[in-house]
DNA sequence: TTATTAATGTTATATTATAACGTATATTAA
DNA sequence: TTAATATACGTTATAATATAACATTAATAA
C-alpha cells in the first residue's frame, strides 16, 4: 500500500513536499520529452501548496496573482491537461477540483480520502483493492480499464478532537 | 454482491425493469411519508428508459416533452434532490449525470462499472469491497463516511463483439 | 375554511468547461 | 542563421452544469 495520508493529514515541512514534487516533475517532464513551462509549473505548484485540491477557477484567481497578469479559463484548463495527461495531478470528479499527485510513477488505484471537514485529501494506492475491483468486474464480464474511488470522511486530525482536547 | 450487472448489459425485458423501479419508488414514499409527485415521478421513469446515466439537461429536455410543457432546470434539480435523498436514484460524479438505483433499500457500494463504449452503468454492492476500503481507511485513522466508485471498462455486450461475431 | 406546509413556477445568475481563431515562442530542418 | 514547423499561449465567445431568490400554486392540517 502506498499512501501520503500521515504527510497530508498531520503537520509537516510542507516545504519538501512541494521540492520533491516539483523535481518529480521536472524530471518526468525530461523523461517524456515534455515542455514545463511557467505557466504549468505555475499550476503544479499552486496545487501543491496545500493537500487542499482546487478547483480550475481558484487557480485562475491564483495563479493571475503569482504571474501578475489576466488569466482566461483556457490558460487554466490547458495547463490542468497537460498536468493530467503526464499523471502529475488528477482530477476529484465529485469535488471538480485537481490535486497533485504524490507518486506519478507508481501503480495507482486513483483512491482518494477526501475529509469531509478540512477538505484536505490524501491518495492511496493499493494492490488488494484494485484486485477486488478487477476480479469484481470480471465476474460479470466487465473489462476493466481505469477506475474513480473517492472516500469521503474524517481525517485523522478532524476526527479525534476530543482526544487531542483530553489533556486539558 | 448484490448487481444489476447481468439486466443492464444483456438484453432483458425492460418493462420489468421499470415497472419494478416505479413500485419500490411508491412503496418508499409511503413508508417515508414522501410525497411522489407527477414531476417526481416522471424523473424517476426517465432515468429508468434505459440503463444509461442522463445529465440534468437531457432530462430537462425528455421532461418538457413528456409533461408538454416547459421545464425549467430548478424544477429537475428539485426532483433529482428528492430522488437522490430517498436513495431512489444516484449520481455519477465523473458524468454528471444520474441513474436509478436498482436495490434502493439494500446495503450500498455506490460502485458502479460504466461501459466507456456503449454508456450503460451498472450497479454493485460488494461487502468485501467495502470492508476493504473501511478497513484501508481505518488503518491510516481515515473515519469512512460515504463513498463513490466508478469504474470505466467495457461491459460485457461491448467487449467481445469478435467472440459474437465468430460464428459467422 | 383558514392556516400552514410543501411543491412548483419563474427569473436571474453562479460555476465549470470548451470551441474557435489569432499570436507568440520554441524547435527542427534547410 | 534563417525558414518552416510545431507547440504553447492569448483572447473572445459561449456551452454545460447547477443554484439563489422570490412568487405562486397545491396539498395537508387545524
Amino acid at each position: 500500500m502506498l499512501t501520503n495520508s500521515r504527510l497530508v493529514h498531520q503537520p509537516h515541512d510542507h516545504g519538501r513536499c512541494i521540492n520533491a514534487a516539483m523535481t518529480r516533475a521536472h524530471d518526468l517532464c525530461i523523461e517524456q520529452n515534455a515542455r514545463m513551462t511557467t505557466t504549468r509549473e505555475s499550476v503544479l505548484r499552486l496545487l501543491w501548496q496545500s493537500h487542499r485540491p482546487l478547483g480550475a477557477y481558484q487557480l485562475q484567481d491564483q495563479l493571475a496573482e503569482l504571474l501578475n497578469k489576466p488569466i482566461a479559463p483556457p490558460t487554466v484548463y490547458r495547463a490542468i491537461e497537460f498536468l493530467l495527461q503526464l499523471g502529475l495531478i488528477h482530477r476529484l470528479p465529485s469535488l471538480n477540483a485537481y490535486i497533485g499527485c504524490p507518486f506519478p510513477n507508481s501503480e495507482h488505484s486513483n483512491l482518494f480520502l477526501i475529509c469531509t471537514e478540512c477538505g484536505s485529501a490524501s491518495e492511496m494506492a493499493h494492490a488488494t483493492i484494485n484486485n477486488t475491483l478487477q476480479s469484481a468486474g470480471a465476474k460479470v464480464n466487465f473489462t476493466l480499464q481505469s477506475q474513480s474511488l473517492e472516500l469521503f470522511g474524517l481525517c485523522p486530525q478532524c476526527s479525534e478532537p476530543l482526544e487531542a482536547d483530553s489533556n486539558e
